[in-house]
RNA sequence: GGGCGAAUGGCGGAACUGGUAGACGCGUUGGACUCAAAAUCCAAUGGUAGCAAUACUGUGAGAGUUCGAUUCUCUCUUUGCCCA
């Protein structure tokens, strides 16, 4: 007997499928599409254990739709500008291109390594000009289409490096490198118009039927659509302003109106850029942070003014109008009336600032003398202390009717407001795809003519440099369109640009002409299956539905609206963290095992490690295990295996050198099985005995294992697939028909080919057959048995199994329990006053 | 603070629309092989009582609906994720 080597096997097919490209996709329309899809990752360095899940699942997913004859598009590409090359420019003295393009190379290798069966021909990498110049080409034709504008925004920037810092580079409000803290400034910068968009990309939500609805909901809030009212208040004061705009949603509660807040940012603040109190309120405002939770964690402090604003529903009404940090600019009109009894934040302000605080719904089971104190109420109720909006049910009634008599008033009207903001691509950055725009000296936009595009980065650029680096290179700046002097864009676009029409590029992915051929788009997109991490659940997936649309806008030959068909969202791959007694984290290589439970460091065994949970494989944590090293020691079809078998994909995987070490025997296990069976088949043996057996087993298994692919319960299947080996091994001692044995391994074994491709192959050439793997069929007839097992209940209790022929009526099934002794015994001296049967399934007795 | 989800043996996890709870794997225990160990193979394995057949109990806690609840409803606890 041969030992199986994974070693020699695995690499003997991954160069087959590679020299034969086996996994090469054409266009066919004679063949249905199925195109599957992973989120492509940014080539940090090294694969590592999420990549490997998440590639095997949705490997298993294009085999399985492969053997079941669909023509499957399963590309793989590289999501490779962004900050870490820039950073480790800095650290290594590497060029970014040059540290890409080597990580690329690595993990490309590395993900040969796993057996995906994917078309390397359409291999993308998002930082090469072949790319980012089509990405120039969109720019440019949303700029047309006016989906792309220029207007001046808050950044974070770090004063003393000069740059502008991404929201994860600002830690507690201070410069990740520097520690200083960092400042708001404005900034001229690009934006998408995504929010032109805002109810079309709500709408589609409801067509994406295989979306997780977990993601959707995400998406509904953060699109935040709400509906409300806008009113023009009306303002009292030494100033020339007349009149401030508020968005509600809660008009109803006006009569509670004790104050008005305004944002620092907002235009009446110009009337007091002289006030240094002001000025110091402002920058005491900035402080704060940019981000909204700090702005909701943070103290809310206001700065008041001498103006006053009057209540539209009682014109005697007077309260004052401050600036608040907690109201920001982007969001409504960037102004907002507080209402201290039914807002938690308006309700904070007040009691800080001593205003009144008038109580103007009660829930339904209170009193007219409900009163709000320290906690707001925001739930239903009933309109109180409100004139003529006394009594109405809140908040349905009452905020349609308030809206009715604003309107009829024409104090205000109704408004739905988004929560969704424009999308700012700017990024003052060098490793990014250039925006492909140049001005004169007055500021004036001119696009760059599309013939001249791409524009490349330049190759020679100092990062050591403070500030934008593209800014910094000055003779790449310089341009001349139509005899004219001009400056470039030193701008670069966000990188979830360059993720959000990837998925469109692998349909033509040597196109030089343009982006993607209609043909090509019209027969692979939409993606059918998108597989990735539930971190893109909102960004990264809705700024490709908007990408989407905004190809749509105004072309008729797209024919599809929505990317991506069907999403699915894998976990997470744990474990356990380790930390010595200085709480300094340690590498799972670092501890050892001993006695089962107690952990030593290898180098220090007296010294005990302080066992933390299991998280998300982390670098910084050192909880990371090397999937190159696991695949080296294990092989690939060990670990996908294990990848799938111990927790259903979209849940967090424990990682388990246990684990793993029982699917590494598994594969062992399943060669021995191979080779008895292969004896069998050969010797040619001719039995009939029972034999029928075998072929119910494997189909029962096909229905099983076609049911939780549906559903994604990989795990199952893989449980399934234990059975199988056990249920096997054990008919294999008996006699058994060498044809019969024959047509139904080579069925299991089509079932296991998309988890463990290797290993089957190998098993189909040891068996001389060749490798055209079709999924198999089920054969309904084999499903139905005539015989069944029916529980006995007495009294809602189980206390029998019997087994007899299907379609046993209910009087005849109850006469055979009265003759059953085990079961009389708890009949006796009992009358059935009920039965309850449920066909061919149980009986339950309720006696007296 | 809001939204969504989760909680099942020592562990990871099964259980399709309410109908045999604990599939399958790990671990543990016992046995076989071995001078011994590893590997491998066989058997047992939710808890309590019992030699046993078996009985009782059992899906985070408490209530409810039902002949019957891991599954449906309500309250609570813990926990995860997202948003603020």
């Amino acid at each position: 007997m041969n030992r199986y080597n994974f070693k020699i096997v695995e690499e003997k097919w991954q160069t087959y499928w590679d020299k034969n490209k086996t996994y090469k996709t054409k266009i066919d329309k004679t063949k249905k599409k199925f195109y599957c899809l992973e989120m492509f990752p940014y080539p940090s360095g090294k694969i590592h254990m999420g990549h490997v899940r998440n590639y095997t699942i949705g490997d298993v997913l294009a085999r399985v739709k492969s053997l079941q004859g669909y023509n499957v598009l399963h590309p793989m590409g590289w999501d490779s500008f962004g900050l870490p090359a820039e950073n480790a420019a800095r650290e290594n003295k590497l060029h970014p291109k040059k540290w890409t393009e080597t990580n690329i190379s690595t993990m490309k290798i590395q993900l040969k390594k796993i057996g995906l069966s994917l078309d390397w021909d359409r291999e993308i990498s998002t930082c090469s000009e072949e790319y980012y110049k089509h990405q120039q080409i969109f720019f440019l034709e949303l700029y047309e289409k006016g989906l792309v504008y220029r207007k001046e925004n808050y950044v974070n920037w770090d004063p003393v490096e000069q740059t502008v810092l991404a929201n994860e580079q600002v830690i507690d409000g201070k410069g990740w490198r520097s520690g200083v803290t960092v400042e708001r400034k404005k900034l001229n910068q690009w934006f998408f118009n995504i929010s032109k968009f805002s109810e079309e990309l709500l709408d589609g939500l409801d067509q994406l039927k295989n979306w997780p609805d977990k993601v959707k909901t995400m998406q509904k809030n953060w699109i935040g659509k709400s509906f409300g009212c806008e009113i023009d208040f009306k303002i009292q004061g030494n100033l020339p302003i007349h009149s401030i705009k508020c968005f509600t949603t809660r008009p109803d509660t006006l009569f509670g109106f004790s104050f008005l807040a305004v944002s620092v940012d907002h235009p009446i603040s110009k009337y007091f850029s002289n006030d240094p109190k002001f000025i110091k309120f402002r920058d005491e405002c900035s402080k704060t942070g940019t981000t909204e939770e700090s702005i909701a964690l943070g103290e809310k402090i206001g700065f008041k003014t001498n103006l006053s604003a009057i209540n539209p529903l009682n014109e005697n009404e007077k309260v004052p109008v401050y600036f608040a940090n907690f109201v920001l600019m982007d969001y409504g009109f960037g102004a907002v009336f507080g209402c201290p009894a039914h807002d938690q934040r308006d309700l904070d302000f007040a009691n800080k600032y001593k205003l009144q605080v008038k109580t103007v719904v009660k829930p339904a089971d209170e009193n007219d003398k409900f009163s709000v104190s320290k906690e707001a109420y925001t739930g239903p109720g009933i309109i109180i202390n409100s004139d003529f909006l006394n009594g109405l049910k809140v908040p349905d009634e009452s905020i349609l009717k308030t809206i009715e008599i604003l309107e009829k008033k024409r104090l205000g009207k109704k408004k739905i407001n988004f929560r969704l903001k424009d999308w700012g691509v700017s990024r003052q950055r060098y490793w990014g795809c250039p925006i492909p725009i140049a001005y004169d000296q007055n500021g004036k936009v001119f696009p760059i003519p599309k013939k001249d595009l791409p524009v490349k980065l330049p190759e020679n650029i100092d990062l050591n440099f403070k500030g934008n680096p593209l800014d910094n290179a000055k003779e790449w700046k310089k341009i001349k369109i139509d005899g004219k002097e001009l400056v470039r864009e030193t701008d670069t676009l966000d990188t979830f640009v360059d993720s959000s029409w990837y998925f469109i590029r692998f349909c033509s992915p040597n196109d030089e002409k343009y982006a993607f051929d209609y043909e090509e788009l019209k027969y692979w997109m939409p993606v059918d299956q998108y597989i990735g991490g539930v971190e893109h659940a909102i960004l990264h997936l809705l700024y490709s539905r908007f990408f989407t649309m905004a190809l749509n806008y105004k072309n008729k030959n797209f024919n599809f609206k929505e990317p991506f068909r069907g999403l699915f969202t894998q976990g997470m791959v744990c474990h356990e963290t380790y930390k010595d007694d200085n709480h300094k984290w340690l590498s799972p290589d670092e501890v050892e095992t001993k006695d089962g439970k107690k952990f030593f460091i290898k180098k220090n065994p007296s010294k005990k490690v302080i066992v933390g949970p299991s998280e998300s494989m982390s670098k910084s944590k050192k909880n990371t295990i090397d999937p190159e090293q696991i695949i080296e020691n294990y092989g690939a079809d060990a670990v996908r295996l294990f990848m799938l078998s111990d927790s259903p994909p979209e849940k967090d995987v424990q990682w388990s050198d246990q684990g793993m070490m029982a699917c590494y025997k598994f594969i062992q296990k399943l060669w021995t099985l191979h080779e008895k069976i292969k004896y069998k088949i050969e010797k040619k043996e001719k039995n009939s005995e029972k034999t029928e057996d075998i072929s119910k087993f494997t189909n029962q298994l096909i229905d099983r294992v076609n049911n939780n692919l549906e559903r994604f319960n990989y795990n199952v299947i893989i449980a399934s697939m234990y059975e199988t080996y056990n249920f096997l091994n054990q008919k294999i001692n008996s006699p058994i028909s060498s044809d019969l044995l024959f047509q139904n391994y080579k069925k299991i074994l089509s079932i296991l080919y998309p988890i463990i491709p290797h290993f089957v192959s190998e098993c189909f050439e040891d068996l001389k057959i060749d490798q055209n793997i079709k999924w198999p069929l089920v054969d309904k007839k084999l499903l139905v048995s005539e015989e069944t097992n029916i529980v006995i209940q007495i009294n809602g209790k189980k206390r029998s199994i019997i087994n007899c022929k299907k379609g046993i009526t209910e009087e005849i099934l109850i006469k055979n329990i009265k003759k059953d002794i085990k079961i009389n015994k708890f009949l006796e001296n009992k009358k059935i006053i009920r039965s309850i049967f449920v066909k061919n399934k149980l009986i339950n007795l309720i006696t007296k």
